[in-house]
DNA sequence: TTGAAAGCGCTAACAA
DNA sequence: TTGTTAGCGCTTTCAA
C-alpha cells in the first residue's frame, strides 16, 4: 500500500534540472524554455508527482485551510452553515477542517488549539463564557467568532436575534394571542437576546412571559418539556421555543397528549431547519440564514488572510417564515 | 494578531539544553535529571510552547488526521457518520478532516486527492462508479469505503440493504399491499441493491413493482415526483422510497394533494433519520446504523494505520422501524 | 541522560 | 531563464 512517493528531488533529477526549476514550474511562478517545460511537465506525469502540502506549508507558512468549529453536526443549523462555508472556502481554494464539539464547552479549547497550528484561520461557534476565552487572542490567527463578544476584539457574524425574536413577537401578538411562553435554552447567548427581545415587546401591552428552561437545545428536550409547559397548571396559548427542534420535539408530545395545534396553541421557533415543513402543522419560525451565515463568516476570515480590511458588519437579517403552527388566537380555548 | 510563536528552539535556549532534550522531552520519550525537567517544563510554560503539527509530520509521515470525505452535509444519514467517525477519531486523539463532494463525481477526484495528502487515511463516500476508481490505489493511504467494491481490494463498510429491503417489502406484503411503487435514485448503487430485492421479494407473490426515477437524493425531490406516482394512472398502494428524505418531501405533497395517509397509501424508506418521527403519520423506515457505520469505519481505519489485521466483516445489520405511515391495507381503496 | 548533526520536502532570496 | 544555497521546525540516529 505504502508508495514512496516521488519527492521534487525525483523530478528534479529526471528531468536534469535543479529543485528550484521544478517548485517554480509546480506553481507557475513564471516562464520557461519549452523545453526545459516540456520534460518537467513530462516527468511529472510519469512519477506522478504531486507537492507535498506539509512541507509547502512550514515555508510559506500557509496551509490553505480553515478551521471551523461547530456546537452539533447533526443540528441542520450547523450544517447549513458548514455548507455556506464550505461553498466560500472551495471557491477560495480552502479546505474546511471540522470540529464538532458537541455543545461540551470543556472540549472547546483543546480542540481548537490543536486545530489552529493546522490552519491559516478559524471560525467558531462557541459555548465558552466570554471572560474564559482570552486564550484565543495568543492562537495568533485570523479569527471569526459567531455571535456578538462584548469585549474581545473579535471579527464577528451574527444574526439579529432581538429583531428576530421582536418580529416574531409581534406577530404572534396581532394574531391576538395574550399567554406567551418561551422555552428557553440559557446556554446560548443567542437565547437572552431573545428572551429579552420577547419580554419587550409583551411588556409593551403589559404581557408576561413564562419562561421554561430546556437543558439542551434537542427534540428530544421540547419532548421532555411538553408536559410540563401544557399540563403545568398554566398553559399558554403562544410558544415560543428556542429552536426549531425543540419545536418539533414539543409539537409531536403535544399532540400525543391530544391537543391540537394550532388550535389550542400555536407553537413557533428560530432556525427554518427545512424539516420543520415536513410537520404538521408545518412550523413557524425565523429563519436565521444559516447558509448565508457560514458564508459570510468565511469570506470574511478568508479577507482577514488576505491582509484586507472587511470593515462592514456581520450582522445578518433573520426573516419570519409564517406557517401553519401558528394561527389566530382560538377565543374557544 | 501574528504572534511569533516559539518554536523548540527558542525553549531549547531559554532552558539552557539542546533542540534535542526538549523535543524528547515534549513527546515524553524518556527519563530526565529532575533538574532538567525542571527547567524545560517551567520555560515551555512560561514561553507557551507547543510543538508545531506540521512540521511534526514532515518528519514522522504521520499526521495524526483522518478525511472523511461525504455526499452531502445537509443529509442527516451522513451527519449521522460524521458523529460516529468523530466519535472513535476524536477517542484515538485524531482530528477529522471533512469534505463534501455535495453529490458531484467531478469533484471528488480532487478533493480526495488533495486531502490525502494531509491525512494517515480516508474514509470515502463516493458517487464515482468503481471503473473509474483505481487512482484510489495510487493514493498510497490506508482507506476504508462505504459500500461494498466489486472489484477493488479496498476496506469497507456496508449496510445490509439486501436484507433491510427484504425486511420491508415482505413487512408490506404481510400489511396486505398488493400495487408496489419504489421512488429511486439510481446513482447510488445502494439502490441497485434495494431495488433487486424489492424485486425479488415481489416475484415470490408474483407481484410487480413500479420504479420511478428521482433525480437527487432529496425532500424536493420527492415532493417533485409525488404527482406522477399518485396520478399518473397506476397508483400504488405501497410506497417505497430510496431514502427517508424523499419520503419526507413525498409525504408532504400526497397530503397538500388530499391524498391520506397510510390509509390511501402505505410510504416507507430508508434511512431512519431523526425528523422521520415528526412527521404526520411518522415514516416507517429501514435504519442503517448511520452512526454506528462511521464509528465501525473509523475503527478499521484506525486498525489499518496502525497495521493492525481487521479481518472482520464490515457488514451492518439494518433494523426495521415501523412507525404509522405503513398500515394495513385498506380494502376500499 | 544529554547533545551534535543530518535531514524531512519544499521555497525564496540571490547569483549566474 | 535557471541554479545555488540556506533554511522552515522538528525528529532521530549516533556519540558523548
Amino acid at each position: 500500500m505504502k508508495k514512496n512517493v516521488a519527492t521534487i528531488r525525483d523530478v528534479a533529477a529526471a528531468a536534469g534540472v535543479s529543485t528550484a526549476t521544478v517548485s517554480k514550474f509546480v506553481n507557475g511562478a513564471q516562464r520557461f524554455s519549452p523545453a526545459v517545460e516540456a520534460t518537467i511537465k513530462e516527468v511529472i506525469a510519469k512519477l506522478g508527482y504531486r507537492s507535498n502540502p506539509l512541507a509547502q506549508s512550514m515555508i510559506t507558512g500557509r496551509t490553505r485551510s480553515i478551521g471551523l468549529s461547530i456546537l452539533d453536526i447533526n443540528n441542520p443549523h450547523f450544517t447549513s452553515i458548514v455548507k455556506g462555508a464550505n461553498r466560500v472556502a472551495l471557491a477560495h481554494n480552502y479546505t474546511l477542517l471540522l470540529v464538532d464539539t458537541e455543545e461540551n464547552a470543556d472540549r472547546e479549547r483543546p480542540l481548537v488549539e490543536a486545530l489552529s497550528r493546522r490552519v491559516d484561520g478559524l471560525i467558531l461557534f462557541s459555548r465558552m463564557v466570554e471572560s474564559e476565552m482570552d486564550w484565543l487572542m495568543d492562537l495568533g490567527k485570523p479569527l471569526v467568532y459567531f455571535g456578538r463578544p462584548t469585549r474581545l476584539p473579535l471579527q464577528w457574524v451574527s444574526s439579529d436575534d432581538t429583531r428576530g425574536a421582536a418580529m416574531l413577537a409581534r406577530h404572534l401578538l396581532s394574531l391576538g394571542h395574550r399567554r406567551f411562553a418561551y422555552l428557553r435554552f440559557a446556554r446560548a447567548r443567542r437565547d437572552h437576546d431573545r428572551l429579552d427581545a420577547i419580554r419587550a415587546c409583551l411588556a409593551e401591552h403589559d404581557l408576561d412571559l413564562d419562561v421554561y428552561e430546556g437543558g439542551t437545545p434537542t427534540s428530544a428536550e421540547g419532548e421532555r418539556v411538553c408536559s410540563a409547559i401544557l399540563l403545568g397548571g398554566n398553559p399558554p396559548d403562544a410558544l415560543i421555543c428556542y429552536n426549531d427542534l425543540m419545536a418539533l420535539g414539543f409539537m409531536k408530545a403535544a399532540q400525543t397528549l391530544g391537543f391540537s395545534l394550532p388550535d389550542d396553541l400555536s407553537v413557533a421557533a428560530f432556525d427554518n431547519i427545512s424539516y420543520g415543513q415536513y410537520t404538521s402543522p408545518a412550523l413557524t419560525t425565523v429563519d436565521m440564514q444559516s447558509e448565508r451565515m457560514g458564508a459570510t463568516a468565511m469570506e470574511k476570515l478568508i479577507a482577514a488572510i488576505d491582509g484586507k480590511p472587511e470593515p462592514e458588519t456581520g450582522m445578518i437579517e433573520p426573516q419570519l417564515i409564517l406557517r401553519a403552527s401558528t394561527s389566530r388566537r382560538n377565543a374557544s380555548a
